[in-house]
DNA sequence: GTTTGCACGATTGTATCCAATATACAACGT
DNA sequence: ACGTTGTATATTGGATACAATCGTGCAAAC
């Protein structure tokens, strides 16, 4: 009788409450570097944007403070967090012995399913024409690659990570060397998982990152 | 001239707010095992405790839900988060690669002066009968030991994830053979920092979280 | 010309009020 | 007795309204 229904069900309880839905946007849009540093968040005109009031887009803004990607002042607002060179460097250095622990875990316990998304991703990534993609097919091969690591907090954390630089990484994968770079180094750690080889993954996964960060900081830094 | 002020001026913008002020509280709470895992907390009773209104306590709890402190559930209300013997085994493991790389960055950077205090502090520790202390010296000791490496991020990191656990470090430390071990191995890396010794430093202070995870999860399992 | 005081608008912080939803329990039929 | 339905109450999510504060421009004073 009422079974029909199920497949039209969905889980109302699940509804995201509207300060979630404008945190993960504007979460997206720091990321992704829509948002440059330094620029402040007005809550009216967020509110607006949303066509809600501003107390969600508080909330909203209090969930990105908490996670570093804005900083507050009181009385004066939210402004998109500034970060130094020196943090950036910070940041992938931080990346570069958590990240390898996770693909270390992973290997093990990668399904031939994973595998076979990973590669797809990869592959997608390297064909990719639209730089704007690139980004976000980066990081999704690489959140492929440590699903099956099990490891919960570690993966928040290297994801927590990569929101603070993602910006920079994108900036780093529209460079030509930096892409090609990229496109050689996943396929090499993909073939280290493909073996089964857990030190071989996360020992590439790690200069993958080290390289990364030595020529994005090369690029940033002003010469001279 | 006015350069005698400097001393006497404090930071009139840094004021806090009462979101601020109430998600510390919450959080100091929370973090001391004073509020249960699986307590829900109540808007409305936190903000007459408070005596304000429930805006300013929404804000404080989305803040704790974005460091995972606690779990929203939509039209539900707020719960401390339950942390599972997997996960804390694996925060301890996340603590054991990221503290030594702190105090490793810490150890040539460290002054006369911030030796002394963690001498003190590790000092205190040993000499404190009043067990809901220990914890609070612990934390300070091992801050105390961390601050000079200059790395923020990492040392940010390292204090969320004590705030995941620090609950069950009390318990452990409240265990006489936990504290008795903890105060022998506190004293181990302090001076392996006076000897200047960073790869010393760092081994002892991963083998101090290997130990304690080890004990705390053997006491945490259920006999059998 | 520079500095000081002040009024005004813009913006944030908070209180109060309303709507949506969950939970507990009573009423009811079988 | 048992399960179902209706209803009251508690609680959250959000809108509106107001107070506190900041920034700016402008005029007055020196």
């Amino acid at each position: 009788m009422i079974e029909g229904l199920s497949a039209r069900a969905s889980n109302l309880g699940a509804r995201v409450s509207s300060s979630d839905v404008i945190h993960e946007a504007l979460r997206a849009a720091i990321v992704r570097g829509e948002l440059a540093e330094g620029l402040t968040l007005r809550q009216d005109a967020i509110a607006k944007m949303f066509n809600v009031s501003r107390i969600p887009v508080r909330e909203a803004l209090k969930q990105l403070e908490a996670s570093g990607l804005v900083t507050s002042i009181h009385y004066k607002g939210v402004v998109v967090s500034r970060i130094s060179i020196a943090e950036i460097e910070e940041i992938f250095d931080f990346r570069s012995i958590v990240e390898p622990r996770l693909i270390a875990h992973a290997v093990p316990r990668m399904t031939a399913q994973s595998l076979d998304q990973a590669q797809r991703l990869c592959d997608l990534f390297a064909q990719e024409t639209d730089g704007a993609r690139w980004g976000d097919l980066n990081r999704l091969f690489h959140a492929a690659l440590y699903r099956d690591a099990d490891l919960p907090y570690y993966f928040a954390a290297a994801g927590a990570a990569n929101d603070r630089i993602e910006r920079y990484i994108r900036t780093h994968l529209t460079l030509a060397h930096g892409r090609q770079r990229a496109i050689v180094e996943h396929q090499q750690i993909v073939d280290a998982c493909r073996l089964g080889d857990a030190q071989l993954a996360a020992e590439l996964t790690r200069q993958h990152i080290v390289q990364a960060s030595a020529s994005l900081i090369e690029a940033l830094n002003p010469p001279g």
